[in-house]
DNA sequence: TCATATAATGACTATATAGTCAGTGACCTA
DNA sequence: TAGGTCACTGACTATATAGTCATTATATGA
């Protein structure tokens, strides 16, 4: 059956809220963002938010699955390309550095999000650990850093990556912390990570 | 002039109110605290608080400030005898054991905080990161880590131990995320850093 | 063409909660 | 001991804001 244009033009505004939350998001941080903000932004009335979406809660976990696996797809497939370890880290930071705002927050909120905020916010570090390990294997094999779990040397890296997103408000008021930092951080990573470690 | 009862027991109810806010903050976050909670949880009146804290903000920051000092002291006693990085990093994390359901709170929401609270949460970390360098540089000088800035080998710990605490929810469910990680977490950090690397 | 369905509207309601203030009784001091 | 002071009280106010719903205007399709 097709599409009326009524059908259409819901899609279309479902759309539109969908990606002015976002950039409302980004800009002024999830939890601090009112219904009306939005709904100003939008150019839509107060009311047109609760058509498409049953709560602000609502609205919230359905942005924040949308732009996660955005972000998840898009690093899956700069990740892609990636032979070594250091070339997956550089696809990481650059699949964040094209969310950073949004990521920021996420960064910063997780914990306070609804539930499937969260479960969204975790399955894009999923994402990236599974090409963190398969990368580590291939180049390392899993025997180079005997006593450091795999585990840990990726906590490690999401660690301090966050780190930086978390305090960027010190390293980069600017706001482009990955694009400031990002060379320092995988050389200091992997340098810390190859200390006296031989190649496969 | 000596203090009347009025005077002590006024000071007594600010002690209070301080002590409580930061039990119920340990508890439920910061941000999800209503003053309603505060005032119940110790058994006076809601306006009460407003005799001792010109705003809400205002308690937050003076809890705040009050229990970082706290841990600042107390990471800075403990970390007097460390004689090894080793030491000093199990100090680092007792020292956040101690407190660690309001550290922990602190981890997860600083951002979101009032600006003289995060400016005490700023001091915490520049307490640690003094010790570190202390103790880093007497046990291996600055130039075993050729090309690795010291700030940056501090940024990781941190890093790796916030990580860990931010996702406490996933790693130790019950809570005592330091408890149960400490000893990996030092360990695997020890190891990447003394990797090819020789003492002093 | 017209009766119906529905996306959008925005005024309205309900609720949560920070902060105020007049009142009270215990303490203070002269 | 008497009048004043002040910590404390809790009902009250002000405000912000999520969510509702009767109404409107437009598209649908018989």
């Amino acid at each position: 059956m097709r599409k009326t244009v009524r059908e259409l033009q819901k899609e279309q505004t479902k759309e539109l809220l969908l990606q002015t939350a976002y950039e409302v998001f980004s800009k002024k941080g999830i939890m601090n963002t009112r219904v009306s903000d939005i709904a100003q932004a939008a150019g839509v009335s107060h009311g047109t938010i609760f058509v498409h979406f049953s709560s602000l809660e609502a609205m919230i976990e359905e942005v924040v699955a949308l732009y996660g696996q955005k972000i998840a797809m898009r690093t899956h497939a700069l990740a892609q390309s990636s032979g070594s370890l250091s070339d997956l880290l550089r696809a990481h930071l650059c699949g964040i550095m094209e969310f950073e705002p949004f990521y920021t927050h996420l960064v910063i909120e997780n914990r306070l999000l609804p539930p499937g905020a969260r479960d969204s916010w975790i399955s894009i570090q999923s994402a990236v650990s599974f090409h963190f390990s398969l990368v580590y294997e291939r180049e390392f094999g899993h025997n180079d850093r005997p006593g450091i779990p795999l585990h840990m040397l990726f906590n490690m890296w999401m660690g301090l990556v966050h780190y930086y997103l978390q305090n960027g408000d010190l390293f980069a008021p600017e706001g482009n912390v990955i694009g400031r930092y990002q060379d320092i951080l995988i050389d200091s990573y992997l340098k810390l990570l190859k200390g006296g470690m031989t190649e496969k």
